[in-house]
DNA sequence: GTCTATACATCGATAGAC
DNA sequence: GTCTATCGATGTATAGAC
């Protein structure tokens, strides 16, 4: 194979990604060291610039394979038919993807790192992860801007609430289908009026 | 006066964490360093020690404080008599509170320091400001746990979407007085039924 | 109570041998 | 591609003079 060393250095880079989403999961993003990271997988911390020129590059690997690995998980799904019910299983997927890795879900959705901003490749994904739960709440009758974003804050909301009090339980998620019931309900009900 | 050193001393340290908190708008908590703050109050960094055993006594006092703004700000006002405006008006003012100042709010409402955990006596105060919107949620028929969980995580959800996308403006907070009504219309509705 | 000086640790990044 | 060695910056905390 003329590429088998790309493919190596490809499946190396995975490697230092996924142990440094481990590693995050422990204290939080911020506490991702290279010398720690380094000695995690084999090596020593000089030898990490031979797969990101910076650690803000590492960071912008992690971010990049964190929206990948929820599009993937969200491709995997096989939605009902009734658009309110498959927009329902988008957001708890969603919802239970972030509450599995905290460190994982603020490395997304909030701007932990002073000075680090996504890739325009790797916003990309995270805009087309937004995207999906934009056409969902669409078919479900949620086209108004407000409305978008009352859910997507709503869905964030009990996310964060369910992380920072009650991680790996569902005091809060499971709130999450009323809520969106009630915001729909709404929605429909002041079209009729119209 | 016997103890106009103490006097002083506390203003001193009062001086100190209103600095902090300012320095900490900037670039986030965590970008607050003992040298930095020590030379914005006029002092070198040594000297900060006579004042805070650590580092983490200073953000335990930032917490205190910012805890206590929010006391003061919610005391001075005039709650309307009808529940769920008085409720309405607390959550505005929380709001509000939180989004002019991300920073603080991080530091009240995340836990954006690893190793950093309240003392007993600033938890209280983060309680008591807890209380008072459970108090006045009470009175406007919102009774059930899950419904006080709802309410205050859809509020913080508002309010961190709010910092993080467009800081300063109204994007998201203009649809908490909405979103409250229709929890608690649903609340009522439900009990009605039974 | 404030200072200078410094210890001590951590971390990102680079140079150069192999 | 990996290593050793090291630079340079930053940051908390302490010792001791004044």
């Amino acid at each position: 194979m003329a590429n088998s060393v790309a493919k190596r250095r490809a499946e190396k880079t995975a490697e230092i990604v996924a142990c440094a989403l481990k590693q995050a999961q422990a204290d939080g993003i911020a506490a991702v060291t290279l010398h720690g990271l380094a000695r995690a997988v084999g090596m020593r911390q000089p030898s990490l610039y031979v797969y990101f020129d910076s650690k803000l590059a590492l960071y912008d690997a992690m971010f990049a394979d964190g929206n990948r690995q929820l599009l993937e998980r969200i491709d995997a799904l096989t939605f009902p038919a009734e658009p309110r019910a498959a927009l329902k299983l988008w957001l708890a997927t969603f919802a239970a993807f972030g509450c599995e890795d905290p460190a994982r879900y603020h490395l997304l959705f909030h701007r932990p790192i002073p000075g680090f901003t996504p890739s325009a490749e790797s916003y990309a994904l995270a805009e087309k992860v937004l995207g999906g739960a934009v056409t969902l709440m669409r078919a479900a009758g949620v086209t108004e801007q407000g409305d978008v974003d009352s859910i997507v804050a709503l869905t964030a909301g009990l996310c964060d609430a369910q992380i920072s009090n009650d991680p790996g339980g569902d005091r809060w998620l499971r709130h999450l289908s009323r809520l969106v019931d009630l915001l729909i309900d709404d929605v429909i009900a002041r079209e009729k009026t119209q």
